[in-house]
DNA sequence: ACAGTTTATGCAACATTATTTCAAAAACTA
DNA sequence: TAGTTTTTGAAATAATGTTGCATAAACTGT
């Protein structure tokens, strides 16, 4: 993984900083997955993080992720699909407490999801029932493949 | 199944009548599927649907629900759990456009995922986006488990 | 910088969930 | 009721996710 030794100088120490904050011991694959999720800015599903990241074991890939959930780095995006997605929780998330406000948005066309992080989720009030937090995903073609039809 | 005899008096037409509409074949294992959503309110998972049809083999339960979503006769709610429910679909519903601006309930408690069919979605504005349709999860506790308590 | 402790990794096995193929059976059509 | 089309069940396969365990790597305190 030599071609990434230039990106390693500049973001190693922040991605290392970041699992060290959620108590999450610094490892190879840990930092490669991360360096992932912030070099894009859309959710990634299981799937394509298996393709981009061959080098690991599967196994290791999926402890990963939920490590990652566990400890507040990662949220699960539920899909229609079944395969989930994930994306990286905001500032605010701890292992304690996951709180996601914002909107997702899956593209019909291009099938990538955003975490849209200035929209939050309206709230809806149900007499009788007791909320505890609320997901919206929102269907429909996205800016890019607007644009680019 | 004999002891269905007296709801099928009673029903077997009216499903019947469901399947016609959506363009279905008339056929044992869909009737029994139909009958075990409408006579439940909340949404079903295959694991339910799979226990409480055991007669049936699996592949043909998981046959009848693809078509039934195809058709337009239910609808798959995502869950974070991983695996999906299902709900029936509004009257509005055809095998061409899915249309489900209703707000589903999961409790935690009790596990089971509601069809609020009462609350519509709210409606988001998102500038440069096309969107087709929304879908709002709520989780909580359920008015019966918050009685119950 | 090192020895001891804790945690992560890879591998194999396993569990669960979903799909495909194909012959036989059932549902439809006229 | 005969002919056509679709559905079903059974077996195989694929895709997705988890567990146990030995080894390797990361951390801790000195």
């Amino acid at each position: 993984m030599l071609h990434k030794l230039y990106i390693y100088e500049v973001k190693y120490s922040d991605y290392k900083h970041v699992l060290k904050k959620h108590n999450l011991r610094v490892t190879d694959c840990r930092i490669d997955v991360l360096e992932r999720f912030y070099s894009k800015k859309h959710a990634l599903s299981m799937k394509v993080i298996e393709t981009e990241l061959e080098g690991y074991d599967r196994v290791t890939l999926y402890r990963t992720i939920n490590s990652f959930i566990d400890k507040g780095v990662l949220h699960r995006i539920p899909d229609e699909s079944g395969s989930a997605s994930y994306g990286i929780c905001a500032e605010t998330c701890t292992a304690e407490k996951h709180s996601h406000n914002h909107v997702h948005f899956k593209c019909s066309r291009c099938g990538q999801i955003d975490c849209l992080s200035s929209y939050s989720v309206p709230v809806v009030d149900l007499p009788g029932y007791e909320i505890s937090d609320s997901n919206l995903i929102i269907n429909g073609v996205c800016k890019s493949c607007n644009h680019a039809n």
